[in-house]
DNA sequence: TTGTAGGCGTTATCAC
DNA sequence: GTGATAACGCCTACAA
């Protein structure tokens, strides 16, 4: 910058009001410096202006994984949110370990992000106390509801959306009900898949319905793969399920290529109810039914949101502190009423 | 970290010694530091690092887009290789916009990367100019072979790949032979995508095989629900195609799908080959024929050969300029012979 | 509209 | 083994 300036005769701190986009500099002393930029090819170094000014703009975000899910749609949407506004995604991996989520959010506040979004509500307390006393926005997403957000929340209620599922079930006359989610245990916790399990065998059971074929086994996260060994598992069993909700469209799209292979007619014998929407299950045959979630609704929101407490303009209103997107149970041909059932 | 030096009664030198894992310091010093810094919870600075040592440990990463796709993949591989390194990767999507390229391009370096890793070896010149004169690492991948690169390149022979597809399908027996890809022109650039049917249009003409039911139409990327439509296309036609080549397992799988809604039997009537080998090819009945790569493993390669660069060992002899990782057509059930022919 | 002074929080370097 | 000093490249604040 110091060579910019001396090549347009004058000094650095004009170079950095051009840089800055600053209006109070004449427009043929502007000129001369970006020309002088241009000859020297002079990329600005936002690493020592973060130091100067305290802004990084940075925005740090943690997701489980970004494969084969639907945080992808999350960390695109929040992406397009924020392009042209500067501010750079940190992404970090937890891989559904907590361990590695401390990790990650002790690396994270390294950098010094303007704001962290963190999947789920889940923190060990290391964690927590390091997000409070960070002193930036933390927004925790892909949940909400069931428990007082850090800061704020950007979600849906993941239990409700298991007793939806249930519900809607129980609804099409089906009474032996499974469901297909990772096991528990182990390093990797998927706790919003759980609280979505949870809520659907607590409808099972005030419903006085048996929930022995809910399923926990595979890998977390779970896979077409996972999702088709736990059909298969379901299927083996003496007593066949007439309906299964999956806590993924992964898992459940695997089901269905499952039954595909064993002839099992859905939704005529067994129906199929997904979770996520996913691209997929709109176009398999048949199209899957599933719990419709906006995940890369849920990016852009955060965007917006982190935008409004980042760079609040006067006279705005305070954005609420929690921001539930809701879902809702989206009928398509894996499911199907029980003949000579109510 | 001078309150924390105050509280320990030493330096700051001596504090950043510690962090810094040096082995220069006192046990009992580093210990009185150590418990200064939890009573603290003192989070060091990477930012003011970074500009005093000149490291800011970044590594930027440019992809298309990293959802439905396995650039996903890649950037996972990349994420684990460098795990527990310190690196942290600034991912940036370019939308296959060469413009986009060119402002990201621009943005990361602004960043101060140490090195930056960039999809395809297509760039505007602007772009190509601010990598070479950035004095960093500059890793092309997911192809390589077609040109030189700007410095290394990780990936392999899009053309070639085309190619293989083609005499694969070629050898089955098939002669009217199709191929799906994203229609051509507008801002969204598939170079890739574009080089393998271009690969594999070319050998339909040596062969002496038509390439009118090669077809560019849908969006960039391509998806289940363009791939679907490609195939209705096609199978609208008068003359039915015997195969077809989708440049993406996303086509391929939705293509497929438009199969089974109109009753039409794969590889019966109709044989699909995918390329990319996602995990719902390996599912979907019949399971999808694709030309594979290993998309997590060119990330899990890009992150040991950026180790090797950044932080070279004597003895260690220079990474290869070009890593080609091939590919690999995998036979499975929606391709089959055609009956009655050589 | 432009410039000067000082400092952001760390590390490189050299001295003790 | 530890500390003092001087940057790193920019921006805030104030002055001209």
């Amino acid at each position: 910058m110091r060579d910019v300036a001396r090549l347009a005769g004058v000094s650095p701190m004009t170079v950095s009001r051009v840089q800055a986009g600053s209006s109070r500099v004449a427009p043929e002393t502007r000129e001369r410096i970006r020309q002088a930029i241009a000859q020297l090819g002079y990329v600005d170094d936002k690493v020592a202006a973060a130091l100067s000014s305290r802004r990084t703009g940075f925005i740090a975000t943690l997701v489980p994984t970004i494969t084969n899910s639907n945080f992808a749609d999350t960390a695109h949407g929040l992406t397009e949110a924020l392009r042209e506004t500067g501010y750079q995604l940190l992404i970090g991996y937890t891989l559904y370990r907590m361990s590695e989520e401390e990790a990650l959010v002790r690396a994270m506040l390294e950098r010094r992000p303007e704001a962290i979004v963190l999947a789920g509500m889940n923190h060990t307390e290391a964690a927590r106390t390091m997000l409070r006393s960070a002193g930036i926005p933390v927004i925790e997403i892909w949940d909400c509801g069931a428990a007082e957000p850090i800061d704020r929340a950007v979600g849906f209620s993941n239990i409700e959306a298991g007793r939806a599922a249930a519900r809607h079930l129980i609804a099409l006359g089906h009474r032996r009900i499974g469901a297909i989610g990772p096991a528990i245990g182990g390093a990797s916790h998927d706790f919003r898949g759980e609280a979505r399990l949870a809520g659907f065998t607590e409808v099972l059971r005030q419903a006085g319905l048996p929930a022995d074929a809910v399923v926990h086994r595979g890998q977390v996260p779970v896979s077409f793969a996972g999702g088709a060994a736990a059909m298969a598992h379901l299927l083996d069993a003496d007593e066949p399920v007439e309906a299964i909700f999956a806590v993924s469209d992964l898992a459940a799209v695997g089901a269905l290529m499952e039954c595909h292979r064993r002839g099992i007619a859905v939704p005529d014998q067994v129906s199929i109810l997904g979770f996520g929407d996913f691209e997929i299950g709109g176009q398999c045959v048949p199209a899957l039914s599933t719990v419709r979630i906006d995940a890369e609704d849920i990016g852009r929101r955060v965007g917006a949101l982190l935008l409004r407490v980042l760079e609040p303009r006067d006279g705005a209103p305070a954005p609420s502190r929690v921001i539930d997107v809701g879902f809702e149970i989206v009928e398509r041909g894996s499911t199907a009423r029980r003949p000579g059932r109510a």
